[in-house]
DNA sequence: TTGAAAGCGCTAACAC
DNA sequence: GTGTTAGCGCTTTCAA
């Protein structure tokens, strides 16, 4: 690794020199700077990022935590937040909390020290469950601001990107009242997630708003899990005969269910209209391709990046957190009567 | 931001002693060790990580560049190139290099220079068409480590990483052969990539070396591009009505094709063998299940580190280069004959 | 048992 | 136009 001081020795001149130089300093003598930056060419010198961020006190660097990096939802916003952090000249730091509150934690305490200029973080499912706030309040005390994404604690006062679940959902929601289905059933992947509870409403309030619906709002509680999903979802589709809309709030689901339904020969849509959210590429994995809400991840990722920029370098005190609202779009492919 | 100054300050003694008390240092009395963890406890303070590896020259972090994080595949392997980092007390930088040789040399000069003390990285998609290895070696002659994984740059010393795709698809291939099947077709979507072409031999290799199989391999390359995927695939499938046997290479492909077969009209497995390759759970978004080869994803994400650690930790010169195979599995679902 | 000083690589105020 | 110095937060020798 070669250093300033290195470069200084070999051209016989001092240390301050060679780094005004490098800077094009009007201090320096032309000539002087051209030499210097040759023999840096060269010797492909190149700054060290840690004496640097040392001096300034700040590191170009953002700590991300992303619950699951295995759901695409995620993996997508992480791709927008490092597109949008280089861009901006920020490098990241990824910590992955596994929906862990303890790894959230530890990643959050190692970090904010120094090493990052602030986060950018979706919270676990564990600390959203146990409605632990006090790690991500005490980081923001030290002067640390955190931008939450998707899933967001509602009791810390910081910036947050969200998207309208509770919107989304009310209106996909309306696409199965419209076609006329009279039992609209809607499975939850989502435990007790904030953004699950959000879609949940959204689903109950267009059911209620809708007068030509008579029916109930059913909501129907399932594992997460891989290995036994698909059991779950049958299940509920040969229990339900008369469902004819179902609304599912995640991303397999509802490919799975079109699979489903039309392999044990429930006609999709005719007998049955599905609908899901989407943040990937897998609605044409079903047949017919799933309708879905879809969510712009990227941008999720893009617009927290910014967001944090705008506070780490803005000249003023403290300027006033703000939540920003991703738009979400509705794509109808063939789940759904209309296209 | 709280500093073994401002601890010592506020205890009266000097910054060494500080120092020194916070690592149980014998040289320091009993009482003041005391005194000092508690202020430090109080004052909530944690050491400065820069300033720490600005002494240390080395940062406990690892640089991870990988080509394409929407790929699962690689999405899994960040995880576990995550996990073990944690693991062993490395953090990850990460930079997504999007298939771009550019930005993938950008990442590595940006922190070859004291930012990371190592990389892991899997080579991007125009690097390895181009041929370009000279930023690699770069790098590694300045004495950064670097442990390749998947996508490999053969002409580079350096550990790596690998799956061995020749023989997993030799006795994927073999598979199909023993079901007796006439007409085996491989479908590409891998492009000119290292992979791509070893999963290509192993399938001829294997047609070859079984005197049962009268036919000449077919290898037929199609985009990877989602929006028609689908279209091609199904082209495929009408084209070629005696294909009997299917050899997708890729993540999804394989799913995609059982469906499109089973809806118009091609009968899995009886009429067509399916298998593919896999690193995600997707294989069940297909009926049947797709068949497919697993690679362990985590595994090579874990192996990865544990060489790159190994070396960053060894107190030899140096240890020779040497390439770690990571093996798969044969999952045989629905898809395929024989489960 | 404690402290002073040098140094990791860099910048910037200040001197020459 | 160029060099000296101090300091970012920390560790570590060496001196007290």
């Amino acid at each position: 690794m070669i250093t300033l001081k290195d470069l200084a020795a070999t051209l016989g001149v001092s240390v301050s020199t060679v780094s005004k130089a490098l800077k094009d300093s009007p201090e320096i003598s032309k000539d002087t700077i051209a030499r210097v930056k040759e023999i840096a060419k060269e010797l492909n010198y190149r700054p060290n990022t840690l004496a640097l961020s040392l001096k300034n006190r700040k590191t170009k660097t953002i700590g991300v935590i992303i619950p699951d990096i295995l759901n695409v939802f995620f993996a997508r916003i992480l791709y927008g937040i490092e597109q949008e952090s280089n861009v901006l000249g920020y490098n990241i730091i990824t910590c992955l909390s596994n929906e862990s509150f303890k790894k959230e934690n530890n990643s959050l305490n190692l970090l904010a020290n120094g090493s990052v200029d602030g986060f950018i973080m979706s919270v676990a499912q564990e600390t959203q469950t146990n409605g632990e706030v006090k790690h991500l309040k005490d980081t923001i005390n030290q002067d640390v601001p955190i931008v939450m994404f998707d899933r967001v604690a509602n009791d810390v006062d910081c910036d947050k990107v969200i998207i309208d679940d509770f919107n989304a959902a009310f209106r996909g929601t309306e696409i199965l009242i419209k076609e006329g289905r009279k039992k609209i059933i809607l499975v939850n992947t989502l435990g007790d997630l904030s953004v699950g509870k959000l879609r949940i409403l959204g689903y109950k309030k267009a059911l209620e708003k809708h007068e030509s619906y008579k029916g109930e709002p059913i909501v129907i509680d399932i594992e997460d899990d891989k290995a036994i999903l698909n059991d779950q979802l049958e299940n509920i589709i040969r229990e339900h005969k008369d469902m004819d809309g179902l609304f599912c709030i995640d991303n397999v689901s509802g490919v799975m269910s079109v699979n489903i339904a039309q392999r044990i020969g429930k006609k999709v849509p005719e007998e049955l209209s599905v609908i899901g959210f989407a943040s990937d590429d897998i609605s044409h994995l079903s047949y017919p391709h799933l309708s879905t809400i879809t969510q712009h991840a990227e941008a999720i990722g893009q617009q927290s990046v910014r967001m944090l920029v705008a506070r780490l370098e803005s000249k003023e005190e403290a300027i006033p957190t703000s939540t920003a609202t991703v738009d979400f779009t509705i794509e109808l492919r063939g789940s759904t009567l209309e296209k």
